[in-house]
DNA sequence: TGGGCGAATGTAATCGTTTTCACAACCGCC
DNA sequence: GGCGGTTGTGAAAACGATTACATTCGCCCA
C-alpha cells in the first residue's frame, strides 16, 4: 500500500497525493476530494520512517525518568503523552532505573530514532550526555531545575512555596521539632526542597537538629528506614516533612511499627500529593504539585524550541506554584511526652 | 555522519560498512577492524529510519495498556521494557485511557511505525482493529486471557489459584459470609476472577449473597463505592475478596470511614501484590502476579512469533502461577457481631 | 496578440540505509 | 594449466515518502 498505488487510482501523481496529506492549502478542492476518496477506499496510511527520513522530523519527543514504578511519573507520562499526541507528536518513554549506564543507552536510542525534543526527569545525567544532546542541537528541558546552558530549557517549580505552607501549618499547630527526610541530594529539586524547609526553620528562629534531617531516596523503603533510623536516634520529632508521598508512606509504616499513632503521636506531610495519597490510613496530608500542568509545561517548552518561537518562550518562565493540601495526618502537638518506643 | 563517510575513511564501500555492522562473519576481519576503527572515530550511529525503511524490520514492539496511572501497569511496563532492549528492541507504550477512540488511535501509530509485534493488556479492543493488526501480520499477545484466534497468542494465567488459596485462608480462619468486588466484567481476566470466587463458594457449599458480590472498575475510587454499596445493603461481609490491590484499598478506606477496623471487624484481601501493598495500614494480604514473568512472558510470546520459532511457542504455554502472600488484613473472625455501622 | 503571472500539477532528485548480484582473487585439484 | 568453489568486496537498485523545480493552462492587460 503505497502512495503510488493512491495516485494511480486517483489519477494524480505522488506529490499531489503527499500534498493533500501535508500541505492542502495549495491543492485544488476537487483533486483533494478525489484523492481522500482513493486514500479512504485503499486504507492508505503513509509509512512513518519513509516519510521522516525525507523530511527530517520524526514527529517523536522523548520522555527520560529515573523510574516509571514510582506513581508520580506515569501521572507526568499521561500528561505528556496527551498534550503529545493532541499536538501529532509521539513520544518515548524510557526509564533510567536509577542506572547511568541505562542513561546513557537512553539517550543513544533516543538519538538513533532521531527525537526532535527530550524531556528529561532525572539525576543520572553526566554533563558529556547533554552535550552529546546539545551538540546533535536536540532541544531539550529539565522538569528539575537541573542544569542550564545553551538549549536547554527548565520548568521553573516553587517548590519552595508548598514547603513554606506546609511549616506555617506544622507551626501553627504548635509543633517545634520537625523533621525532614529528604530526596536524593544528587538531584538538585530535592535539594531545594531541603533548602526550602532549613530556610523556613532558620526563619522561624528553630534551631536545626542534624538527628532530624535525613536523605534518602524518594522510595517507600527509603523513606522506612529514614524513619526508622531517626527514630532510634533518641531525639523523635512531633511532626515529620517527607520531600516525597512515597518517602511520606514509608515513614507512616516506620512510626506505626514504632508503635507511633499518626498524627496524634506524629504528624506527617508528604510532597506531591501522588492519586494515592488521598488513600492512606490516615489520609495522608501533601503538598500538591500539579502533574499534568508540569507535563505541558513541559511539551510547551520543547514545542517553543521545535519551531524556533523565541517569544512564546518567555511565556513559558511562569513558575507552577504548589500548596498545601491538609488531610488527616496532621494534628496539633501533644502536652506530654510521646509514648516510650516500642523497639 | 552518513554511511558514506565511514566507507570514505576505512577505504571500503559503504556495502562493507553495513556488513560489518550487521553480519560480521562475511566480512574480513582486518577489514572489519579497519571500519569499527572509522566508525568509532566519527562516532557514527546508524539512522533508524532508513535502516529499518530498506529492512524492513522496525525492532519495535508496542504495549498497550488502559492505564498507566494504576501502578500494576508501570511494572509490567518496565520488565517489558527490559527484556525488550536486552533483544535489541524497542518499546512503544500507548495508554487508552479506557477510552475506545483513544484505542483505534493506539492501533494506527502502532501500524504507521511498522511495529513488529504488540502486546495487549487491556479491554477496549474492538474485533476490527484486531482484524486490522492480524491482517497486517502483526503478531499480537494479549496479557488478558482475551481474544483467541489465528496469529494471536495469550499469555496464560492461573488466576484461580491464587483466588482458591485465598478463599482456603479466609475460611480456615472461620469467615463465612465473604463477600467479592469484581474489575469491570469486559475485562476476562476480570470475569476470570470471579469465576473462580463463586466456584470456590461452591465448592465449599456456601450459599452466595447476591448482595455480597459487587462489580467494579480496578480503581481505589471504585473500591471504595462498590464497598460503601456492600456496606448499606445491610449485609456487612466478615471478609472481602477484591479483584486488585487498587479496589483493596478502595475498601480499606470505605471500612475504616464506616468505623470498622481492619482486620478485626472486617478481612481484607487484595489481588496483583503490587508493591504499595506491603505498605498500607495495615499492610495488605494479597495474591501475587509476578509481573517481570509475566512482562516476560509477553515478550517471548511476541518474539517467538517474529521468527516463526513455533517449536519454542510451545514452551510459553506453562501457566504463569498465582498465590497468596499473607500480611495484616486477615485475622479470625470475630464471634461477636461487628459493631453497628457508623453511618 | 502575446507576454507575464499565478495556480495546479507532474517529474525526478533526494533522504541513508540494506541487500542483490556480479566480479575478482585465491585456493586446491585433476 | 584450466576449472569449480570459496571468500571478500563493490556498484547499484531498492525502500516509500517529500519537495525543488519544471510544466501546463487559463486569464488579464498592455
Amino acid at each position: 500500500m503505497k502512495i503510488q498505488e493512491v495516485a494511480r487510482r486517483a489519477r494524480v501523481s505522488t506529490a499531489t497525493v503527499s500534498r493533500t496529506i501535508n500541505n492542502p492549502s495549495v491543492v485544488d478542492p476537487k483533486t483533494a476530494k478525489r484523492v481522500w476518496k482513493a486514500i479512504e477506499e485503499l486504507r492508505y496510511y503513509p509509512n512513518t520512517q519513509a516519510r521522516s527520513l525525507v523530511s527530517g522530523r520524526s514527529r517523536i519527543l522523548g520522555l527520560i525518568v529515573s523510574d516509571i514504578t514510582n506513581p508520580f511519573f506515569p501521572e507526568v507520562i499521561k500528561g505528556f503523552e496527551d498534550v503529545a499526541i493532541q499536538n501529532g507528536y509521539e513520544i518515548l518513554v524510557s526509564s533510567t532505573n536509577y542506572d547511568s549506564g541505562r542513561m546513557a543507552l537512553c539517550v543513544r536510542r533516543m538519538l538513533e530514532r532521531k527525537v526532535e525534543g527530550v524531556a528529561i526527569m532525572t539525576s543520572e545525567m553526566d554533563d558529556h550526555l547533554i552535550d552529546q544532546l546539545a551538540h546533535r542541537n536536540v532541544p531539550m528541558v529539565f522538569l528539575d531545575v537541573g542544569v542550564t546552558g545553551e538549549g536547554v530549557d527548565n520548568v521553573r517549580v516553587d517548590y519552595a512555596m508548598g514547603i513554606n505552607e506546609a511549616m506555617e501549618h506544622l507551626l501553627s499547630l504548635g509543633h517545634r521539632r520537625i523533621g525532614f527526610i529528604s530526596g536524593p541530594l544528587t538531584l538538585k529539586s530535592a535539594r531545594i526542597r531541603r533548602l526550602a524547609f532549613l530556610r523556613s526553620l532558620r526563619a522561624h528562629r528553630i534551631d536545626q537538629d542534624k538527628r532530624l534531617v535525613e536523605e534518602s531516596d524518594h522510595t517507600v523503603d527509603g523513606g522506612l528506614l529514614a524513619m526508622t533510623r531517626m527514630l532510634e536516634s533518641g531525639c523523635a520529632p512531633t511532626a515529620l516533612l517527607a520531600s516525597n508521598d512515597l518517602t511520606a508512606i514509608g515513614v507512616m509504616r516506620a512510626a506505626r511499627r514504632a508503635g507511633l499513632w499518626v498524627p496524634q503521636d506524629v504528624s506527617i506531610v508528604g510532597f506531591d500529593d501522588i492519586r494515592l495519597a488521598e488513600f492512606t490510613e490516615p489520609p495522608l496530608t501533601t503538598v500538591r504539585l500539579s502533574r499534568t500542568e508540569l507535563a505541558e509545561r513541559a511539551f510547551h517548552a520543547l514545542a517553543a524550541g521545535l519551531d524556533g518561537q523565541r517569544d512564546q518562550r518567555r511565556k513559558q518562565d511562569l513558575i507552577l506554584e504548589t500548596h498545601l493540601v491538609i488531610r488527616e495526618t496532621t494534628c496539633p502537638v501533644r502536652k506530654s511526652d510521646p509514648p516510650a518506643l516500642r523497639r
